[in-house]
DNA sequence: TTAATAGTTGAACAACTGCTCAACTACTCA
DNA sequence: TGAGTAGTTGAGCAGTTGTTCAACTATTAA
């Protein structure tokens, strides 16, 4: 179904179809939200915030990080995985140890938009 | 359940307790994360981030937005109410319609540094 | 006042998510 | 090599979430 027909079809009479219009021309494909929705998910949950928060303060590894957070080991790896396959997190072995960083400043920036929108 | 107890309840002997506690000195309240995920996780579905992403191009009614995410207005209506709940969108009555704006400008930079990281 | 359209709400349900547990691999050191 | 610690993984589950449906309220126009 393309865009018209979606307007075509809906239940509502009341569309302002000139607006409807420019604003589907200035909406990215369906599946860059499904992308976005996906990256940003992981920032919708208070154990993974406040580790991709952590981790904007020092490398960790995953002992360090689930002393941090209270949680198992496990459950911190599970999550570090999401986080990795995102590209929001990168590790590098060192002996028994993994270490853990944020790869890149996308996510200080996400987290501290959601901050100043809570504080303002 | 105070943040030293944590430490040593914890199952690993890993850990750098100095790097734990200087990264702990750095964390906000553990009810900030609840309220950040809170926040965040409202950009984690693939509705209603492009519900905010088509606010972002121009004000537009409950009817507008069903027609153009192609879902129900009922469907709409219950997450603009969770927007609204957040601050992410405000509401005006303009006679029979309900008319729906962006909040303030944290939902756009938001999405931005999202699309960001995803692009980059 | 009545009919019609816009919008909201609560219940119900299917799909998803984050945790724990147990079993596994990876690395180190004696 | 073998024991010990760090980390990963998959299954299973309890709790959550997004949608639809049906019933409701709000506003307008005749």
């Amino acid at each position: 179904m393309d865009e018209n027909e979606k307007l075509e079809l809906c239940e509502s009479e009341c569309i302002h179809e000139d607006i409807v219009r420019f604003v589907q021309a200035k909406l990215q494909p369906a599946g860059d939200y499904e992308e976005l929705a996906n990256l940003l998910k992981l920032f919708g949950d208070p154990t993974r915030v406040k580790l991709l928060h952590a981790l904007e303060q020092h490398e960790m590894c995953v002992c360090d990080l689930a002393a941090l957070l209270g949680v198992t080991k496990s459950a911190v790896s599970h999550q570090l995985k999401l986080l990795r396959m995102s590209n929001l997190v990168k590790s590098r072995r060192k002996g028994q140890n993994v270490f853990y960083n944020l790869a890149d400043d996308h996510v200080r920036q996400i987290i501290d938009k959601g901050f100043e929108h809570l504080w303002e």
